[in-house]
DNA sequence: ACTCGGTCCTGAAGGC
DNA sequence: TGCCTTCAGGACCGAG
């Protein structure tokens, strides 16, 4: 499940890997993601130069040469798999890199290769991903990117933005975390994690939490967040986490898929709840979460 | 305008 | 053992 820190790390493996070097073949397998592959998709791409890559909330973009942005969103079990012609840098990790040809997976989608016969191979087994073409210049009104929220890690996300953003809303908090024009790139999980942390209810109504509860959440929804970064990002030197696995944050969820565990809050005696809100898992403490 | 539930997809896991 | 059902989830869409 992809979020924020999981697509950050994919970014970086991508912009390790990738970035500069010049596209020359595009193989599209399976054109029906999400939404279709755009016109020309193949063509568009080969022989641009891949300038940089950055993330915007779940997605990831590729600036490159001919002024088009190549726009990658992972939806929930979307993978990067990254492989080197030269043996000496393969990971050996996976068993998609090892020696000789990659296995090719039913799931592998899209394979983009690089001058230097680097490969990334988009898998989704599940196909809630998506990629797009647009022009670089208007990626800020592309309805992917208007309506989002402000960017958990900027620095001028602060208590005061959060309290305006959740001030009107009559939603649980749980629900308005996941809200991508409060905030852009928090999943399911790291929502439950930060209101674990922050020691509020995810039943609470979002309009409550402004004010001094934003003072306390805020710093924990960017702790998370540069937690789970850094533990991607240490396996990240051997590109073996440009594949969008947690890494291993996942040995980290205090709450996340934790029913019926006991909360791990210093003298709670809670054990960990699971509800439904919104159709999606609430994984929290009633004890120390209020 | 805002909120909610349904939808897409398929592999994993649980029940009988 | 094996079939069947249920669940997971991000983002969009339509209904209320």
């Amino acid at each position: 499940m992809p979020e924020l820190p999981e697509v950050e790390t994919v970014c970086r493996g991508l912009e390790a890997a990738l970035a500069g070097k010049r596209i020359t073949r595009v193989i599209a397998r399976r054109p029906d993601l999400r939404i279709p592959l755009p016109e020309g998709f193949g063509q568009r791409l080969t022989g641009a130069r891949i300038t940089h890559f950055s993330r915007r909330a779940k997605y990831i973009l590729a600036a490159l040469s001919t002024g088009e942005t190549l726009i990658i969103h992972l939806g929930m079990s979307g993978r990067v798999l990254i492989s080197h012609n030269c043996a000496k840098t393969r990971p050996g990790a996976f068993h998609h890199t090892q020696h000789g040809p990659a296995k090719t997976d039913k799931h592998d989608h899209v394979v983009i290769e690089a001058e230097d016969g680097t490969t990334a191979t988009y898998n989704d087994h599940r196909r809630f991903g998506l990629m797009d073409l647009a022009a670089t210049n208007e990626i800020a009104s592309h309805k992917f990117f208007k309506g989002l929220g402000p960017e958990p890690l900027d620095a001028g996300f602060d208590a005061a933005t959060l309290s305006a953003a959740l001030k009107s809303k009559n939603t649980p908090i749980k629900s308005a975390l996941l809200d991508q024009r409060v905030v852009a790139g928090l999943g399911n999980i790291y929502v439950c994690e930060a209101l674990y942390r922050a020691g509020i209810s995810p039943k609470r109504r979002a309009s409550t939490i402004a004010g001094a509860r934003a003072v306390r959440l805020l710093p924990e929804i960017k702790a998370v967040l540069r937690e789970a970064i850094k533990a991607g990002g240490s396996t990240l030197r051997d590109f073996a986490h440009a594949d969008g696995e947690l890494g291993y944050f996942q040995h980290k969820f205090r709450v996340y898929d934790r029913e019926g565990e006991p909360c791990r809050t210093k003298g709670c005696k809670g054990t960990i709840r699971r509800i439904v809100q919104a159709g999606r898992s609430t994984f929290f403490c009633s004890q120390c979460q209020r």
